[in-house]
DNA sequence: TATTAATAGTTTGTATACAAAGGATATTTT
DNA sequence: AAAATATCCTTTGTATACAAACTATTAATA
């Protein structure tokens, strides 16, 4: 006799898993036709955020690890997306700056992941929307 | 002037992501004393729904790739947490079992779960427990 | 100021993720 | 039954994650 599935995904950190599976997995499709990675595009998000911010600002501010970023920077020099440029006051520091090209895009990539948060978040009204981003705030900063 | 930091994680994509993040951060590190990744734990939580279950409807039933799975299930026969048969009936098929060592200590890993989701809803009253787990669920199967 | 400690970033090693292609076996179709 | 499909699993290649160790540089302290 086998057991129901829902058995098993009980356990909310599998739950918040699978959930972020499915909406990295959504995005990375509408992506795809830019040439970016989900990781890439939050990147970009992150420099229009503030320009010319350093790689350790960045990393705290999307609360990425540090090596994890240093490939992707470098794989996003490569591709022409930004160009890392070493601080004159503290030569230890790097300075991130969007390319032109990038630039370009711009509205189009956050009007992207606009649309992919609203698809995310349909079927939800919009207390639950709400109260929905308010559980996930809680999550990692509370 | 900066802009606040609440501004960039309005994105549900990346709060999902980063809720996620700071879960398997936590039970990771409840599970490093076992010498446990995340995934080989839910791999065994698989086994231990269903004796001898197949590679491939422990994918479907965990919503693992199956490439991703195939990797995994080779370190964890190599570490002795399981074995892999090949099935009698249909020689595409390997059908996996736990080992003695593994399920020795099956009551207390399955303690460690609990207790990692009991840590991760800490904070939360049971009301809205019940709703963030409804949440997930309709993002993943909704 | 010589020493120590802290910070920024890179590199290395291991473990996911997952697309795409391939090999073996089973099933379906003609 | 031969051919076309479909399924199970593995392999390859690229991109995260992240711990740990390392280099370079700056700051703090004795």
């Amino acid at each position: 006799m086998k057991k129901k599935l829902s058995e098993l995904p009980d356990c909310t950190v599998f739950l918040l898993g699978k959930a972020y599976q499915k909406a990295h997995s959504d995005f990375k499709k509408q992506l795809k036709p830019f040439g970016l990675t989900n990781m890439q595009h939050l990147v970009l998000e992150g420099l229009w955020y503030e320009n010319g911010i350093t790689a350790a600002e960045l990393g705290k501010l999307l609360i990425l690890d540090k090596a994890t970023l240093s490939g992707v920077l470098d794989r996003m020099v490569e591709g022409g997306w930004l160009s890392k440029k070493q601080d004159p006051e503290d030569k230890r520091v790097s300075r991130l700056f969007p390319s032109d090209k990038t630039n370009e895009m711009k509205s189009e990539l956050i009007e992207l992941r606009k649309m992919a948060n609203k698809n995310l978040l349909t079927g939800f009204n919009p207390e639950e929307q709400i109260l929905l981003k308010r559980f996930l705030r809680d999550l990692i900063w509370g």
